[in-house]
DNA sequence: GAGTGGTCTAGACCACCTC
DNA sequence: AGGTGGTCTAGACCACTCC
């Protein structure tokens, strides 16, 4: 028979019509304009919804759609970087730094946290609460774990509560030599009161970037920021030349 | 009316059963156990195989899970750290790093690329493929991107194809002076070639690093690297003192 | 209230792996 | 051949936003 084609493995539905929409969004739509209801794009394309929308979470995956319950699906604008950290060391809290401290309790960190903090796996720390506003919209949240010990200063101050507090916490920290840090990247999904801060759903994919402070010869701090992994293409300053940048 | 309980936002159902069957993992399976398949846990717990499908989607994205089809689903263990890239500079294919050299061949780069290259967007460049591999695995996948400018020994080369070719490459860039490098990392999907590599299907999620090498004033490389989001966790080797990392 | 995306159902068939 | 996860369908209802 003259099937010479090979059709090889078939290809998912919803991975050509991602293909399809994909380049359409390159050629016929541009930034924030807002795309046909799924109803009406499912059939058009003769799909179930369920299928199309397997498609469309996939381009909300890499960036390229930004969808809202009772609004509709736009075109998302490209991800803008968003700088994690210098080369240089740095506290959290720098004076310069891009974050919003926006409260401070005192609880047992996760376990996770707890151990690399070498302390009892409840003995409750400082626990700031931060949030990182970029092109006025919250791009991440963070929770930094203090230790009491490496905030002694903080023992006789009878908290005003709140920011004030978290802001407090910052400067004693700021008091220790600085001696090392260490950053981790991993995916993640939202846990609903991040979720609540960044704009998303519950179980937006994030990136979380674990920081490990070193001062006097202990971890001194841990830091978890949640990014909107949507929007953010995280950017390290690693070590370009500043002679090279400006040109 | 005695409606003292807020029912506030009813949680939905996948959401809980996600975190059932953490909680479950935790306390009644150790890792690489094989949980019940997908019809039976969805009968078990009283809903649509779809909405159980959802919840072992999201525990696979954090890495809880691991699904083969064909296989079943087992208790993933937990992330292992990938280094990427040290704080100090080094170019890739130095003689302690962690990739294998597959293949090498001349194309036009992806426009995304091309745009940092400061090139025409269609003069081709060496692309270098490479493999990462650990514990056995395969856990990422790069292509390198070359100007001819930056290699210029490669010129009369007559290409013993494939992966010496690579190398070849390679060990002409070593003779550039590195000046700087420049890394962001960003989530994507898996294309279909990426993922054959990664032994996972193809949209899986991937940590994308992007990483730019400057020498003599230019962009003179670029490397595109692929990880596996479910397995790895990238770690930055940043300014951590080695005096601490012993004790 | 009308329209959007988000959740959920109860089926079906397919591709892949193992025996 | 039998069992697994992956894809797909055609519906339904819900939560949210905007008018």
């Amino acid at each position: 028979m003259g099937t010479t084609q090979v059709d090889a493995v078939p290809e998912p539905k919803y991975w050509h019509l991602k293909t399809v929409l994909s380049d359409a969004l390159d050629s016929e739509f541009t930034v924030g304009e807002i795309l046909p209801n799924e109803r009406e794009l499912a059939a058009r394309f003769g799909v179930a919804r369920a299928t199309l929308r397997q498609a469309l979470e996939q381009l909300e995956l890499e960036g390229r759609l930004q969808r809202r319950r009772g609004v509709g699906t736009t075109v998302a604008p490209p991800r803008f970087g968003v700088d994690v950290g210098p080369g240089e060391l740095s506290w959290p809290g720098a004076p310069d730094d891009a974050w919003q401290t926006a409260d401070c309790e005192e609880a047992a960190p996760p376990a996770s946290v707890a151990a690399m903090l070498s302390e009892g796996p409840d003995a409750p720390v400082h626990s700031v609460r931060r949030t990182r506003m970029t092109h006025g919209q919250p791009v991440a949240t963070e929770m930094l774990y203090v230790p009491h010990a490496s905030v002694p200063g903080m023992s006789g101050i009878e908290s005003a509560g709140g920011s004030a507090r978290g802001r407090a916490v910052l400067r004693e920290l700021h008091r220790l030599e600085l001696e090392g840090q260490e950053r981790a990247v991993e995916l993640g999904s939202a846990r609903a009161d991040d979720a609540r801060q960044l704009d998303r759903l519950p179980g937006a994919p994030v990136l979380v970037v674990t920081t490990r402070y070193f001062a006097q010869g202990v971890t001194a701090a841990v830091a978890v920021s949640t990014y909107r992994a949507d929007t953010c293409r995280l950017t390290f300053g690693d070590t370009a030349p500043v002679a090279l940048m400006a040109g």
